[in-house]
DNA sequence: TGATAATGACCGACCAGTCAGTCATATGTA
DNA sequence: TACATATGACTGACTGGTCGGTCATTATCA
């Protein structure tokens, strides 16, 4: 027999445990085949006891993926008030905080959840929608502005379909977590030729100047 | 009480009624909240007649999701065979037969699934990959090729990441059923814009060519 | 009148959510 | 300090309901 140890924590950190457990079942097994009773084990608690921190399943699953809003709108804010970083050099930035603290780590499952889940959970979509994408297409819009003033973007028409900007992130999200076993990509080329594409070549960005 | 009419039906044809109405059905609530009795309901026969057509639900949704593959790739290889067809106008015939054939359909749904819940049933991921995916690619690189040849790409190294040009298909699809409650998007003007951001302009092909 | 297709009542596994009871700790009392 | 009592976070067996899958029965067909 086994010697249950009881433990009390922090209410704010047991919330916490139960959130990180949450994260990594329905991360590796989606919303519907996740029981909470593999929550509760993965946070080394009983079942009960998830129920005395949120109400429902629903709820912890809504409360997860909008928990998790990434800081990393606040760090391109910032980037793109400064006047004096250029527009691609913003972008890239912004690939390469995708990269690094996105696709690379858990958190890009997160996203692959919301893909997933997104259209049976309105008020998800509705959140990532607002605070993610809606943020992040109007600090785009600002720079891509910008980049059409300063001549930067090979197609000028890019400014009024920021999303386009995004797209490689979603493909990479798409491709590492469906087709990665059957066929590699490399994400930091697909982004780097992106931007290659985006933008026009260093060299031409003062007339005449050769490369 | 209800007389209910039996009514016998060819094996194939009563086959793809219960296809119809599990993609109906699969499409609208997702795999999990899918149950067997809908699917059966829907097609207007009892639930135990549908596991005379197919062995359980992971199978059914498996065959489904496999039988749709479209007819569009092969459109796109006569295509391609055809030497005299510029490579900008075999993209964009792809990208208005996807927008007419897919993403204007209730087909949209069906690749929702396939993202949705293709990590959790392998065999529709590795299906897609091999049957769509990496044909498609296979397309494009071709494409591409030859348009590097006559230099109709904007950045020659998106001959070496044809992935990107599936990018806007994804964007769009994952676009219109996730966000396009809170904010429209329109696909035409996406397709194009990207379409013009690949190629170079027409005037641009012949050198000196003015505008 | 078999042979075949279809039915839907039924079974049992599974699971979200409940709640009566437990016990580690905090507080009050002598 | 030592003991009694109160608190509430925690537990896990249990409930009620759901749903995938089965199969004895019934209807239809050749």
């Amino acid at each position: 027999m086994v010697e249950k140890r009881r433990e009390k924590r922090d209410p704010q950190q047991r919330r916490a445990e139960i959130l990180n457990a949450a994260f990594a079942c329905f991360a590796e097994r989606g919303f519907a085949a996740t029981r909470m009773e593999d929550v509760a084990a993965r946070a080394g608690i009983a079942k009960g006891t998830v129920y005395l921190h949120f109400p429902d399943k629903d709820a912890l699953f809504t409360e997860l993926v909008s928990g998790v809003a990434s800081p990393i709108l606040g760090q391109m804010g910032e980037l793109v008030a400064n006047e004096s970083v250029t527009p691609r050099f913003a972008v890239s930035m912004f690939y390469s905080l995708f990269r690094r603290e996105v696709l690379e780590t858990d958190r890009r499952h997160l996203l692959r959840l919301v893909l997933a889940e997104g259209p049976m959970f309105p008020a998800v979509a509705e959140f990532y929608h607002r605070e993610i994408i809606s943020r992040g297409l109007g600090v785009l819009r600002i720079l891509l502005a910008r980049a059409v003033a300063h001549g930067e973007l090979r197609n000028p028409g890019i400014a009024e379909t920021p999303q386009i900007v995004m797209a490689p992130a979603l493909l990479s999200i798409v491709w590492t977590t469906l087709f990665e076993p059957y066929e590699h990509l490399d994400t930091q080329k697909l982004f780097d030729t992106f931007l290659d594409t985006l933008f026009v070549p260093a060299g031409d960005l003062l007339e005449g100047g050769a490369q």
